[in-house]
DNA sequence: TGTACATCAGTGAACGCGCGTTCACTGATGTAC
DNA sequence: TGTACATCAGTGAACGCGCGTTCACTGATGTAC
């Protein structure tokens, strides 16, 4: 219930913002029941504007749901550049650090996570949600080729493998018990402690110590 | 384009097994257009039927969704279940082809993927639901306390740790690489091969080998 | 075997509603001189 | 500093459409006797 986010007092004709007010709202309503169960006008609606006002703005919906994602993957980005640390004090503590910041991206985000992955966007459509998808998955390869580079030069995993398997089990963790929503499973432990447990044998059978 | 499945000819007055057309029109919707992306009226209207006949089966949308993910959770138990062939000939081999089980499910049958994880279910709402869900997951808790049980007596992780641990790092493979949707990620290598690698590195953190 | 009746599973017409989208418009802001 | 004009970002009314849902109905099937 707010056509004037913050409540700056009432807007004259033009509001000022609406292109963020109309993601805010796209977040909010997101939140409230899910991608795809609001429509345009329902974020017109959200953000105290005409039905025809974001029209101005983004074609239709979907675009509207693209640029969520698109600034939702260059958020998530930074969360895990910000976590990585550039892999300091150690590579085990990074790691660490990581994971947790998938977790809580997934549980604090949920708007977020669910137009970047459980929203139907498709992201081979549009180059630059594209860069922004692949700009996350650098950060966890990153910290894959620091990882793969403290092993034993003799049998040494393609880095890329690496990150791959780091991103699917920290994803399927996030989807299935640290999501925000309903679909969330129940968990006797919370998702952090299966998630370092995990790590830590998958790192152990790679044969590093963390 | 099909209001008689099968093209059994005209049918009467009655349509015959409704509710099953009704199902098999919520498949055909959800591959189209995801979960989400039809309407009561389209199911009705892909089975040949008026607007007001599925009232007679289901009391909305949602109801109808909640019965497919069922059948979906049924399906989807008999297949791991037959994949885990009692863990013969031996636990490694087993554990392979139930990690295939779960890709091909979760790219030959994509509606019921998306109906049981990505429509917004709430599996915590429905006993009925729930217990097909449970059934699932017990087919990879009974793999699970197999392996662990040939494990060294001291120091043997939670079975059901280990269960957990198997069905994120195949959701999250699964979920990102092997669906069959706009929203797969591109993958330098087969979906299979990424987990196999996955299963093996992890098993040999837990100290047994396949 | 026939008949009466109950029940089931459909029909089709109707309704109110909200959505997506377009349109000519208008108020506010920026810019040239 | 003032004025004329172009551009931008809104309005609000209108439209056709399809959805969800209800309703009295009716054809088909099952059952009691």
């Amino acid at each position: 219930m707010s056509w004037k986010s913050g409540g700056r007092g009432p807007r004259g004709y033009h509001h000022g913002d609406l292109r963020e007010d109309l993601v805010r709202a796209a977040l909010e309503l997101i939140k409230e029941k899910g991608p795809g169960g609001f429509t345009f006008a329902d974020a017109a609606r959200w953000a105290g504007v005409s039905p025809a006002a974001p029209y101005r703005h983004y074609r239709d919906r979907d675009e509207l749901l693209g640029d969520v994602a698109k600034r939702g993957f260059g958020l998530f980005a930074g969360r895990l550049r910000e976590a990585w640390g550039d892999g300091k004090p150690n590579t085990g503590e990074a790691f660490r650090r990581l994971g947790k910041a998938y977790l809580d991206f997934a549980r604090n985000e949920p708007s977020y996570y669910a137009a970047m992955f459980e929203s139907g966007v498709s992201i081979a459509g549009d180059p630059e949600l594209r860069e922004m998808a692949d700009r996350s998955f650098q950060q966890l390869r990153d910290a894959a080729e620091v990882l793969v580079a403290k092993m034993p030069a003799q049998g040494r995993p393609p880095a890329l493998m690496v990150a791959l398997h780091i991103w699917s089990m920290t994803h399927g963790i996030a989807s299935l018990f640290a999501r925000a929503d309903a679909a969330r499973r129940p968990l006797p432990m919370s998702a952090e402690d299966l998630l370092e447990a995990q790590m830590l044998i998958y790192l152990k059978g790679l044969g590093v110590d963390a």
